[in-house]
DNA sequence: TTGATTCGGAAACGGTCATTCTCTAAAGCG
DNA sequence: CGCTTTAGAGAATGACCGTTTCCGAATCAA
């Protein structure tokens, strides 16, 4: 049995990569972002990475593998990103609030027209492969649950009103941030969609409204 | 809608299309709404037209032509689709409520995997010229104006809270849309869309209504 | 009929795609 | 220093892309 590498950690043998993983990854997101994964030729990934096909096929396997790498980078970034966003708030309501104005940031301006690489990949999703496809699902998924437990936690402590569905909020909920991100493609202002997330968030505002039946 | 040919008017000269226009755009269509503007090959559209290349491209002077014809007629069908779905309400609220069902049940099962032609150009519009991306622009501003006119006819028959941003809650709306057709391509039922679709509602309830104590 | 015109279908075309190969460069090890 | 190993660069490769060409078939006008 091999021990783990000591913290010293030794260089793997051979010459060393030139070139950070990560950063190349982070080139790559932009083009897949931008064009999608059928619109994303391997000339305009080695354009974004600054690499030659030759260097792109010794670090991954393929474009399909390099794609699956950018995801799951994207994923992880983003992931964090919304935990930074929601983690100020005290509240239920507060985070959804939080949440709904992050993707708002995100979904305006020239950031906007990049474009998600999880709502760009949900549409393309039946050319993808039962994997790939499975990563998209999941990180809906992911955000769709995010999304209720933050509702329930705002049921609970009174921010948001007791008699909302919060399975039924949260994909009204999830699809208004999808949406943002189809809508900012074409470019929209931060201030349009901030004003679009003030007007989904009354549904959840537990003030004595009164529905008429 | 085809015009009877009137008896002044001569058949065009030469051997007669032996296909129908629409009926190969509906193919072509299809094929566009599940695998994009450019996961489509030329394959595809002919095996889902039952053509030829060399048909295709009599009738069309390339892929890109072949994809604006079937846009446009997708916008006019889709269009009249609503109009129908809309024309019974009577109040702006109703209306409102008619158009989001309406897309609920397109957004679920089978058919909402085959996803939506306009929203789909648009996560892919930065790799469209001027023309098709214009197009894309043109539909969605379309379906905005729209719900912008029917929160207005709210607003003024009183189905509609009359302190709510129009604009705002157009985008708002405008986004759920959107978002429906985006998790639509994941497959959901068309329940779970009916129930948000209710959810997204409440945020354009009026207040002050008797409540039944 | 004949000629003009357009369609349909198959094969061929150049280009680009993703991928592989080849060769050189850069590292650790003994 | 060789030896081994891996990275880098770019040319080569085969497949498929969108497109064009070619020719026989179908129609109308004369």
């Amino acid at each position: 049995m091999q021990m783990p590498r000591p913290q010293n950690a030794r260089r793997a043998p051979g010459r060393p990569r030139a070139f950070d993983l990560d950063t190349a990854l982070d080139g790559a997101l932009v083009v897949f972002r931008q064009r999608g994964y059928h619109g994303a030729s391997l000339s305009d990934l080695c354009g974004a990475t600054g690499l030659t096909p030759g260097s792109i096929y010794k670090a991954f396997s393929g474009k399909r593998a390099v794609f699956l790498a950018a995801f799951e980078r994207y994923r992880a970034v983003r992931d964090a990103e919304i935990r930074a966003a929601i983690e100020p708030a005290e509240t239920g309501f507060g985070k959804v609030e939080a949440l709904l104005r992050s993707y708002a940031d995100i979904s305006a301006g020239r950031e906007g027209r990049f474009g998600c690489l999880v709502t760009g990949s949900a549409v393309e999703i039946s050319t993808f492969d039962a994997e790939m496809a499975d990563g998209v699902g999941a990180a809906i998924d992911r955000i769709e649950r995010l999304l209720g437990s933050l509702i329930r936690e705002g049921m609970a402590d009174g921010t948001i009103d007791s008699s909302v569905d919060p399975d039924a909020a949260a994909l009204h909920l999830l699809s208004v941030l999808q949406g943002f991100r189809v809508i900012g493609k074409l470019g929209r202002s931060r201030d349009a969609f901030l004003a679009a997330v003030d007007h989904a968030l009354i549904a959840l505002r537990p003030e004595t409204r009164t529905h008429p039946s």
